[in-house]
RNA sequence: GCCUCCGUAGCUCAGAGGAUAGAGCAGUUCCCUUCUAAGGAAAAGGUCGGGGGUUCGACUCCCUCCGGAGGCGCCA
């Protein structure tokens, strides 16, 4: 498919040259929007008709005239065939080029060969990429915004992984600071020394909770207390460490699941507090190099406002690190062991001026890695009645979201499951598809207004449209009788086959697949897996519903099997991208 | 005050310089004696926030204004 691409912007070029004895590097194929346009297209024609003032029409028709004589072709089992079966001329300019029916059909044993890895490609082999993502406070449960990141990054990890780049999926805990003490203050005085008696993360987060609510009638004295508690770790007082290891320690015990619950791991987890002592070296270097200073309080500032960035605090007046300091080091260290080629920081939009701060201070450090820095800005979640506050105790709990999915795709899934054998095992895959398709689809920076009763609708646009989609393909397959295995060896390129309007659609449509796995890798955009999976899957159930596959006559038959058996395969693998895993049966 | 992001059908969203701006939901019609109706088919729904500009061509790029969200020195 790339080399097909390939292939045509090369003669595309030879075709200048020859006709108009033009050196013409910038040519742009296109995939057109609309089907009647053909499968690729191209506007040199425009561009050149600056060049050498003719009429674009004039030149795409010549121009197209010479690549018909041109006879490109492909090999399959020692023959040639044609790659197009068109080259179109279209007003006020375009040239069109329509795939054969050989080129597409060929394009089924390339599926069939490389299954689970159809889609994939080698252009990041040999590289490394972090992904950091997730990164919660270890003193109360994940919420639904810790959800869409934990989504988006998993994701994104995978399709990076599909892209053969190496990926460290990174985890960074923020355990060190006055923020978990909240939950541990709470516990020492009201805890009573007792053991979590539900999920430990909740347990440590009604803590939490009870410190926001003691916050509200109390302020000077509980900041106080809170500080004094601070000290204490900092000076590193047996009992107060001990404190701390129990609730930070309850919190990940609790996390396990909800992460196993999600389908998100990690390879790697680092902990603010290992950095505590971090961070300094760097910045009396930053002084150094005249980037920072010390203010009238002791503050080092940064001195970023000529650049168009807000100044930044590097360590307070009292000389103890804050987040950046840890930031700094954490990055550098990176890149000592791993070398990256790029680290990318999942973190809600919120921040992007902390980022902007944070790249522009390596870049002035001259670190020659700076600008491999990524900042994935997504948007913030947000409920239908506002903003989540865990003040006013409107946060939604991701356990919660995920059990009520659970329990209303498991009524479904007994409404319509012929044979109930893994209800539970079942519901639980539809459920999670819901969820993590339901904040995939959208465009990562934007704000998402996160419907309860949206998520729990199943129609349209949807993780079970997609999985149920892929559970009827693979029924008509087990009905065959055929082995899904056996198909490759079986394969030809079904010259007598002639195909229905539906079947060339989906086929057309399938082969874009790797272009799309492609582009999100370098976009960092998994609502284009999803785009793409929901509009291949519309395309499947038209043709379902029209095209006869389990009654068609013998060879028919058979291809018609091959298209469904490579469609389901696409499903799959998309999904698979997504942190999606398919079932059979639904 | 300065900076960033967003504004597309009643609602939720695609559209990453190309051709007649597309889906789902809601509402209106059809289709289960035929491979899973969590499905399919059809019609209806739009001054792409307003106004300028660049271009053969703009939802897309630039400027400006209006609306919404967010961020701006010792929180993470």
């Amino acid at each position: 498919m790339e080399d097909a691409l390939l292939l045509l912007k090369e003669n595309i070029k030879k075709s200048i040259k020859s006709v108009y004895d033009l050196e013409f590097d910038d040519i742009f194929v296109e995939r057109p929007e609309d089907e009647k346009h053909g499968d690729l297209a191209t506007n040199v024609a425009f561009l050149l008709a600056k060049k050498i003032f003719k009429p674009p029409l004039k030149i795409a028709e010549n121009l197209s005239h010479e690549i018909n004589g041109y006879d490109i072709c492909f090999e399959c089992d020692g023959a040639n065939y044609p790659v197009f079966s068109s080259i179109e001329v279209v007003s006020p300019g375009f040239i069109n080029f329509r795939f054969s029916d050989y080129f597409l059909k060929n394009q089924l044993s390339e599926v069939l060969k490389k299954n689970d890895n159809y889609g994939s490609n080698k252009k990041g082999q040999g590289r490394v990429i972090i992904v950091e993502y997730s990164a919660p406070n270890p003193n109360k449960p994940l919420h639904i915004g810790h959800s869409r990141n934990n989504f988006l990054g998993s994701s994104i990890s995978e399709i990076l992984s599909f892209n053969s780049y190496n990926v460290v999926k990174m985890n960074y805990m923020n355990d060190w600071g006055t923020h978990i003490c909240k939950s541990m203050l709470m516990y020492k005085k009201y805890g009573n020394g007792r053991d979590p008696d539900k999920k430990p993360d909740h347990f440590v987060g009604d803590f939490y909770r009870m410190y926001e609510v003691e916050h509200e009638k109390n302020p000077e004295k509980l900041d106080k207390e809170l500080a004094e508690m601070f000290r204490e770790m900092e000076q590193g007082k047996k009992e107060t460490l001990e404190l701390w290891k129990k609730i930070t320690g309850w919190a990940y015990e609790g996390w396990k699941e909800t992460y196993e619950n999600e389908n998100v791991s990690f390879d790697v987890c680092e902990y603010q507090s290992n950095y505590t002592k971090a961070g300094k070296e760097i910045i009396d270097y930053a002084i150094e190099k005249e980037i920072a200073e010390k203010d009238d309080s002791g503050a080092i500032i940064a001195r970023l406002e000529k650049y168009g960035i807000p100044d930044k605090v590097l360590l307070r007046s009292d000389g103890t690190p804050i987040y950046i300091t840890q930031d700094i080091q954490l990055a550098k260290d990176n890149f000592e062991k791993y070398n990256f080629e790029k680290r990318i920081y999942v973190v809600d939009k919120r921040q992007s001026d902390y980022f902007k701060q944070l790249f522009k201070l390596f870049e002035l450090l001259g670190f020659k890695w700076a600008d491999r820095l990524y900042h994935l800005a997504y948007g913030w979640v947000s409920l239908p009645e506002g903003a989540m506050s865990s003040r006013a105790g409107t946060v939604v709990n991701a356990d919660d979201v995920f059990e009520k999915i659970f329990e209303l795709e498991q009524e479904e899934v007994k409404n319509s499951l012929k044979e109930v054998t893994d209800l539970e095992k079942t519901s639980k895959k539809i459920a999670l598809a819901a969820y993590r398709y339901g904040m995939l689809k959208i465009d990562p920076k934007q704000d998402i207004v996160f419907d309860m009763n949206g998520v729990t609708r199943f129609e349209g646009n949807t993780g079970p449209y997609l999985m149920y989609t892929y559970a009827r393909a693979m029924s008509i397959i087990e009905k065959s009788g055929i082995e899904a295995s056996s198909l490759e060896s079986n394969i030809e390129l079904f010259e007598n086959i002639k195909m229905e309007e539906k079947e060339v659609s989906l086929l057309r449509f399938m082969c874009t697949f790797p272009e799309t796995v492609s582009l999100s890798a370098d976009t960092m955009s998994p609502h284009l897996i999803a785009n793409f999976l929901y509009n291949f899957a519309q395309k499947f159930n038209s043709f379902y519903s029209e095209v006869p596959v389990l009654n068609a006559k013998e060879d028919l038959r058979f291809f018609r099997l091959v298209l469904v058996c490579c469609s389901a395969q696409v499903i799959k693998n998309g999904l698979k991208l997504l942190g999606i895993n398919v079932v059979e049966k639904m």
